[in-house]
DNA sequence: CAATAAATGGACGTTATGGATGTTTTAAGG
DNA sequence: CCTTAAAACATCCATAACGTCCATTTATTG
């Protein structure tokens, strides 16, 4: 664990409280707050001359981070690293405002969705499985961190701006895999390099998402798979919609644990993703060259 | 990128509901809105308690995007009838501004959510299900559109004021079962009526429950049943858990489309509920009367 | 209808807030 | 140790919010 640090910088006050530096500073030098001056003049604020502060003047505490948990240093909170630790732990803790807060302050960092999704939620889950695994962890306690992580995917997506127009994407995960949090997560990087990326849901059939391609002539159908119920049925599904996929010239992009190396040589598909930065990669490849000669024909040619 | 500032100013919220800022400011006085201070002494109103005098006194929402809401302010929309036909016809439309504007409307004018969810989406969802038996909708459609809802949903409880107090509940859908709509309108309506509920997730073991109940030590623990894998074991695991939660004095709940009155006799519950209005009035009835003698103890000791 | 009460919203001088600026300090990494 | 990017500093100032007063509009009541 790191060093709980009990000096706070005025912006991280600020920050905390949800008000701007400068009044912040005003307070400070109107004896509102007791400060610490370092050597060369900055102002540092105890923890608990914080909260002391918030408590008096019941002020709404927009990040809670400062509270007990976690007060990290305003620099390390922008640099991803770290931030893993800090969600798998918020998340186990059902500390909803925290974790929005770490992902929150990721993503107007600027830090890319891919690399927040790749780096900080992803490797928090595989955290909180290891625990399950070794009896540290309850299965609700997984459970409810999906739906944390969800209500906080949800809240990212509608902070995007809303795809008028760009490549059609469709995504979706195979019958019997309810795990929706990657499939989540593939829309939101997709939307955020401009595709028109549509969530079917979960657990769609394949003769559904067939249909789905029939109707919307997507150019992509990402497909994430965590679970596979029956191999055989799989393969010979996904197959059977790969053939269908390849008709409107629709890519068809996979990823997912479940999907082992041995299984994937079985797949025909146009990619495999092992992370949100792969997927996002392929995504933009796509979209800059306009049409990918359909396979059978080489010479495709105008009259289709 | 802009991210929702949940505390606003008096002007703010005057112009959102189209008043001036004198009134708005009086009210404020008058506690009619609760505000909080900044030291300098100026209002701020958390956007959960402008949503809540706008609900409560019937208020016209001029510009809702300031309280966060993409909503129409169209007079005929905040009737209910024939609200469920058009949230269908968005729904399988794959248009989900329309979809938010009609829930965010009804949710605006001071409509419960209890009603607002048994009466447009349960309904909704009903049509959209008779379409799919006709072969007139397809499954991915049905999935699309519970992603559309899903995602209102937790916009809706993002609105809601945090519940910090209240009698703890807990919710869940058993394992195999993944149709988290209904214990989700759930959570939403228990914290509407002052509950501390948390939603453990989907598809969530008896013992894992029986773990959660026993971590958490709830008032209440209700159960969405829409979907029974197998009935014999899931009966045996119900009535195991009912008899763990008697132990911690926690009501069960349920409800759901599975349980069937054949079903029903054979399971040992506290309530069960047909709609999100019963589920409603169950807990206002259980947090009126605090404390409901154990069942088997008749006089309990204080030993235990 | 008129008289009264209550609520609204504009105007005011005063104070608070928060963004921008250019400079100095801090702390992380070589 | 030195280098360097990020953060904090002091200051300024436009904008917004404060409290108060008061004219106007809107109900209530005799």
């Amino acid at each position: 664990m790191r060093v709980m640090q009990h000096l706070l910088s005025p912006k991280q006050v600020a920050n905390a409280i949800g008000v701007s530096e400068s009044s912040l500073k005003r307070w400070c030098d109107q004896g509102l707050l007791t400060t610490v001056k370092t050597a060369g003049g900055h102002r540092r604020i105890p923890v608990q001359e914080a909260l002391r502060f918030v408590r008096e003047h019941n002020h709404a505490v927009v990040e809670p981070r400062i509270l007990g948990m976690s007060a990290t240093d305003d620099r390390k909170a922008r640099r991803i690293e770290g931030c893993a630790e800090r969600l798998a732990t918020a998340l186990l803790g059902n500390n909803e405002q925290a974790c929005q807060a770490i992902v929150f302050d990721l993503f107007l960092a600027g830090q890319p969705v891919s690399q927040i999704f790749d780096e900080v939620i992803a490797v928090a889950f595989r955290t909180i499985g290891e625990k399950w695994e070794c009896h540290e962890a309850d299965i609700y306690e997984e459970r409810c961190s999906c739906q944390i992580a969800l209500r906080i995917l949800h809240e990212l997506r509608s902070k995007q701006t809303p795809p008028d127009s760009g490549l059609v994407a469709l995504g979706a995960t195979i019958e019997g895999d309810q795990y929706s949090l990657p499939v989540t997560m593939s829309e939101i990087v997709l939307r955020a390099v401009g595709w028109n990326a549509r969530l079917l849901g979960s657990s769609i059939p394949f003769d559904s998402m067939a249909n789905a391609i029939q109707q919307h002539e997507p150019r992509m159908l990402w497909l994430s798979v965590s679970y596979i119920p029956d191999e055989s049925s799989f393969i010979a599904g996904f197959n059977r919609l790969s053939e269908a996929a390849s008709k409107t010239n629709t890519a068809v992009v996979v990823g997912g644990r479940a999907l082992t190396t041995e299984i994937r040589t079985r797949l025909r598909y146009s990619a495999f993703c092992d992370t949100m930065r792969h997927l996002e990669e392929f995504a933009k490849t796509l979209s800059r060259q306009p049409e990918i000669a359909p396979k059978k024909t080489r010479k495709p040619r105008k009259n289709a």
